[in-house]
DNA sequence: CAAATATTGTGAAATAAATATCAATATAAG
DNA sequence: CTTATATTGATATTTATTTCACAATATTTG
């Protein structure tokens, strides 16, 4: 079963919307309510839902609940949820404090640095010597990484993360990575984001072009 | 000319790998050198080229810095470049002391929050009360801002900071803000992210599907 | 200077993604 | 119990994006 990217991000949105909306009490749900919620259309959701062979009831939608654990289960959640940062600077710091992640069962682990300033062994989440990097990714069996490093130093700190075993990074470095076979990259670009914002702005100014509010 | 966000998107992306080549003593490129350090291959750079009109050099390729400056012409860098960021906590902290924005032309100029412990009115970069926000904007003709704020409050946020005058937000609050007729809204949400790692980790090793590279 | 070669620029073709359509059917109403 | 109605699920259609293919044309080589 061959799924694109895009489609496995908006599972995780449903999964996110259907959160919100179980809070606020849905029992049920509908295509269109979800779609509502999530930002796409009706159609988006029941094509995405029948790609993954998830079925609700005609005429009755679908239990949240039941669809929240099989979005779930199709994520994987419960079999990889490791996560270590290398780089504990700004950024990487902001995420290794940040409690959001665990909720969804996704926990930080350790930090990783060059600067001995940073090291904290035994804080909750500790901050390690990059050395350590490898024999601790394969103890522990990590297989997600962010890497959160000055540009230039952010290749070679990309191989040594392949190298120790990891699969996934979340580069937050300007630069293009380019993964290795198995290893899948995200890079998140925040400049590149904001310039977009700045086009699409002057964009309509110019132009009065209406402005595409879905990101991809 | 209707531009799509890919497009753009891609366009920040040459522009990167462009300084980077530039750096690396670069002086002309051909549309084949370009791809690989984007990430994409070279009939797409032609063809987005092509779409904005940018003309190179039959067997003689772009030349550096002539394209650096007519892709920055297109993104309109010279136009708005003012950013703000309303929440100034892990993550808008981080963000308001990054430098590496500067160095393409966009200028964090201010916070704001509602704590005030966070309040810093004479910093470099000053920290005010959200109060200000409006005045703020106004006087200072801002038209971009960066939310930051947990996610129960960003949707009010979001509301306030439209009602100013703002036409682009980036959001970090894991939910899918909507944006009005003419606002641009871009998501990031990092859970999601990483979710979408996992999942292709785990297919990975299920069903020895390969896993996509690029990011959208 | 002529011939060989590499690269652009673009229209056509292929592929992928999103949307619209509608028969099947579960639920609700009468 | 029967009929009316709303919603799914699957297929068809449309739209968007990417890749291909190749003529046009600078540049280099002999
Ligand atoms: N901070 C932001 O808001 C922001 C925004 C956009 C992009 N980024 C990008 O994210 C990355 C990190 O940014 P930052 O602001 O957190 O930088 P930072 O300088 O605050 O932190 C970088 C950290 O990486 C560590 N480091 C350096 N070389 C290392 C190596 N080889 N191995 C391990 N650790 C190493 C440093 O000691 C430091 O702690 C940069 O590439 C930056 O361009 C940051
Ligand atoms: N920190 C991260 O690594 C991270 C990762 C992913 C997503 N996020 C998201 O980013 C957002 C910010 O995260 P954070 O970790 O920086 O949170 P935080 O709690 O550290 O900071 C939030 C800041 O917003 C301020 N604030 C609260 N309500 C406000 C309001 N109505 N108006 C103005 N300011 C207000 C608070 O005073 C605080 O300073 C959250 O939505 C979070 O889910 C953060």
């Amino acid at each position: 079963m061959i799924m694109n990217r895009k489609c496995i991000l908006r599972l995780s949105r449903y999964k996110n919307a259907l959160k919100r909306l179980k809070a606020l009490g849905f029992v049920k749900v509908f295509s269109g309510n979800l779609a509502d919620a999530a930002g796409v259309t009706s159609s988006q959701v029941r094509k995405d839902f029948s790609l993954f062979g998830i079925t609700g009831n005609r005429r009755g939608g679908y239990k949240v609940d039941e669809l929240i654990n099989r979005i779930r289960e199709i994520l994987g959640k419960n079999e990889i949820q490791k996560v270590v940062i290398v780089g504990v600077g700004n950024i990487g710091n902001a995420l290794l404090h940040y409690k959001g992640f665990e909720a969804g069962g996704i926990h930080i682990v350790a930090g990783f640095d060059i600067d001995p300033a940073k090291y904290q062994r035994h804080a909750e989440v500790p901050i390690l010597p990059l050395d350590e990097f490898q024999s601790f990714v394969q103890e522990n069996d990590i297989k997600v990484g962010i890497l959160a490093v000055p540009d230039v130093a952010a290749h070679h700190v990309s191989e040594i993360m392949i190298a120790a075993g990891i699969k996934g990074i979340l580069n937050f470095a300007p630069i293009q990575l380019r993964g290795a076979e198995d290893v899948i990259i995200s890079n998140i670009n925040l400049e590149v984001e904001l310039e977009n914002l700045i086009y699409f702005i002057n964009a309509a100014g110019k132009t009065g072009v209406l402005s595409p509010v879905e990101d991809e």
